[in-house]
DNA sequence: GTCTATACGCAGATAGAC
DNA sequence: GTCTATCTGCGTATAGAC
């Protein structure tokens, strides 16, 4: 059943949770979104907590399995920096909202996921590719950078362009398409930066 | 008077909303903070909107005060990153909600800052920047790469792992004592990469 | 200027008919 | 499963005494 009732309201209320977050988003209007009535909402979730618990583990999930994929697979440093800088930036153009959502909602309840990361393993995955990275330090491949240095810089570079869209906008006054094009741009660019920094020739 | 209700209140303000944004607040929290009746934050501003507006516009132009001094000054580039970078982060690591603040507060109302830009003439500064960085890159002393994009670089880097220290501390399980280590390692880390990438020797 | 009391509306949740 | 009606509590704002 994809459009079920409780599927719905599942879209709805991930449309609606994500642009307002919690305190900002009202039941009726999650409800209107998802054509059915008020009270279903709490016939299929019991709470607004619930409900919006269910839609950030999803969407938590969703965002870490692209960067997880790629930061396991087996090809050259210089090929992951690129496939992963790709990865994400396309995902964020798509869904701009989520990292937003998502460290606004880790910033006022921290211990909230935790069990959810538990169950995708995200500290393993984690290790592993902290691993598979400091072998490549060890050969002589990469520039000797703490691991979570690197990951910093990777993440900055893709989503803080993202997250400042609008404080961006008002200082340099670009339009949104000038905006898009900047953000496509950046794959090479981010790309380029990383890989002259880290790669050892 | 430095210690008046208007004053005690606006301190108040100033730090419940920095945490809890504008729909996370409430006035009467905000009362007991400044240790005053709730009825007095009416008094002296009206509503709880022209409360939040007063306490975002002074916020939002701290934050960029650091940055235009610095991309202003008459210095090299390499030392103009340098000292941007070690300003920024010191201001981040005193005031770290600020910029999730500013962000999600612009996110939600783009349009409720633009007087206030214009008032500090962001936009004319922004030019200014650029213009000095352009002259630079004719020079060839600085890379060929745009200005929106060397600052989207900068900021990043800087900005965002504040932003995502909840993230950051869940996956990677550092301690808070690790991550202030980890981003003062960063004030030299961060520097570093962009010189090397941008400076033209 | 400062307080108490209260008006007013809204949002989340549930009871109960169908 | 789905609806209407309603309970309940909370939050902003204001009226009005002092």
């Amino acid at each position: 059943m994809l459009d079920s009732a409780e599927q719905k309201i599942k879209e709805a209320a991930r449309k609606i949770l994500l642009v307002k977050g919690f305190d900002g988003s009202r039941m009726q209007e999650i409800a209107d979104e998802a054509g059915v009535n008020k009270a279903m909402l709490n016939y299929y979730f019991r709470s607004k907590k619930a409900l919006f618990q269910m839609v950030f583990m999803e969407e938590f999930g969703k965002l870490f399995e692209n960067m997880i994929t790629v930061l396991l697979d087996d090809c050259p440093w210089e090929d992951k920096i690129k496939a992963f800088v790709n990865t994400e930036l396309n995902h964020l153009l798509q869904a701009p909202q989520l990292p937003l959502f998502i460290i606004n909602e880790m910033s006022k309840n921290p211990h909230l996921m935790e069990e959810k990361l538990k169950s995708i393993s995200v500290g393993n995955v984690f290790e592993m590719a902290k691993t598979k990275y400091e072998k490549e330090i060890q050969d002589g491949k990469l520039r000797n950078l703490p691991f979570i240095q690197f990951l910093m810089n990777l993440q900055s570079l893709c989503i803080f362009p993202i997250l400042a869209k609008p404080v961006l906008m008002q200082i340099s006054k670009v339009s949104d398409m000038e905006y898009h094009n900047l953000i496509n741009q950046r794959k090479a660019l981010v790309s380029e930066l990383l890989i002259s920094y880290m790669i050892i020739k």
